[in-house]
DNA sequence: ACAAATATTTAGCTTTGTCTAAAATTATTT
DNA sequence: AAATAATTTTAGACAAAGCTAAATATTTGT
């Protein structure tokens, strides 16, 4: 595959939302930056290589193996990204575009070794989770932090309310985006919630928890 | 830069030697395995883009500039060799064809994290220096174990008898290539010296001493 | 159901990097 | 110093990946 093809099949792959689904042409170009009449072109060679599926004018889709491309690919991406997250100390919202460029490197035993270096992370720095070598993972779900079940872990992503007296509270208390959270324990009677991050244990109240969005696996 | 443009410039510079030498367009299609038409075409555009002196039928050379982004490539291609190594276990045969694809990853903090990630390290696998972020790097040079002064260290290279017996002994004292050994002392009576390798220290006759090749820099 | 709007494809052109074959230059030999 | 050999460049073609503009399908609104 060239590179290219490869940024096209993880177009595809995205938009589909790792399911199979069929997406258009134009959503296409417009993800990847490009004209239609590229996508076309492209498309109907990846069709050929038996990569995707497709029909004209009824868009197009991924092939199992195409699929198998895909995964692959965001295996590799993920894994880099903690990577660069964990061992050479980016901070989580720098690693993507150095990220896209490293998924291309061909060679399986880099891969293996760089999963194995990194003690087999599950998921990256966003939350999101890493495929297995056989393309086999979980979904993640955004949840807010106080509908997370105790004993659940997951990544900070988001708050719902941004005012800068929330955004000072997490500050102080420092909890920052990429930070994962423990779920300890839960007070039925006002909401309010026992959490650990990073190597602290913190007590939360329900006014804080249900505004801070968190990705969880499975 | 292209991933193109840069193998060439990098062929430029390795047939040079690291000085500025004019080298011929045969020698850069038979370095780069493609033909001497496609070197003038593109030592054309290097020259346009103020990477590269060419003047029609005298050969090519680097500018300043040219040189600089030759050196940024060494770097990087030995950084990743040592983390190949170092951090992912690859043994140091198999590393080339990897680095020579990182190499072209364009990033500046990634180069210079890694570098620190490594401990900033002053040679490759291969006992080759690695320049420093400004481009300054001591020579490398190629000598019998028997000739390396006291107190200096080298890089394992090579052998000059690849007689079994000679093999067998180097197996036998664990000394493979890529390892590093230090000369702790030499005896001027007989030539046998004592060397480190690995932590450990062992006397080494004239022998063996004068079949073995150590890369050394400075 | 038909016209208008939108989406998609086709056709033809551009750039990058490569190739082959022919022409031009430089080097070598006698 | 002329002839031959070797090297290098030029000219013209090709594949990959992209673009624009025009043509064709599909969808939508009434």
């Amino acid at each position: 595959m060239t590179l290219s093809e490869e940024d096209y099949i993880k177009a595809i792959y995205h938009l589909g939302k790792g399911e199979n689904t069929t997406v258009s042409t134009n959503a296409v170009a417009e993800q990847m930056d490009t004209k239609p009449s590229s996508v076309t072109d492209m498309v109907k060679k990846l069709s050929e290589k038996g990569v995707a599926n497709y029909k004209p004018y009824k868009g197009v889709s991924l092939t199992e193996y195409g699929q198998k491309i895909a995964l692959s690919l965001v295996r590799k991406h993920r894994l880099w990204e903690v990577f660069l997250v964990e061992k050479l100390d980016f901070s989580w919202d720098e690693v993507h575009e150095v990220a896209e460029q490293l998924e291309h490197i061909k060679s399986e035993k880099l891969v293996d070794q760089l999963d194995k270096h990194l003690g087999f992370p599950q998921v990256d720095p966003h939350g999101d989770p890493i495929p297995s070598k056989k393309g086999e993972f979980k979904k993640a779900i955004k949840k807010l932090l106080n509908e997370v079940p105790i004993g659940k872990s997951g990544i900070c992503v988001g708050v719902k309310d941004s005012s800068p007296p929330f955004l000072k509270f997490l500050d102080k208390n420092k909890i920052a985006l990429g930070d994962t959270i423990l779920v300890l324990d839960k007070e039925e009677f006002d909401g309010s919630i026992d959490i650990q991050i990073k190597e602290r244990t913190i007590h939360i109240s329900s006014q804080i928890a249900t505004n801070l969005y968190l990705k969880i696996t499975e």
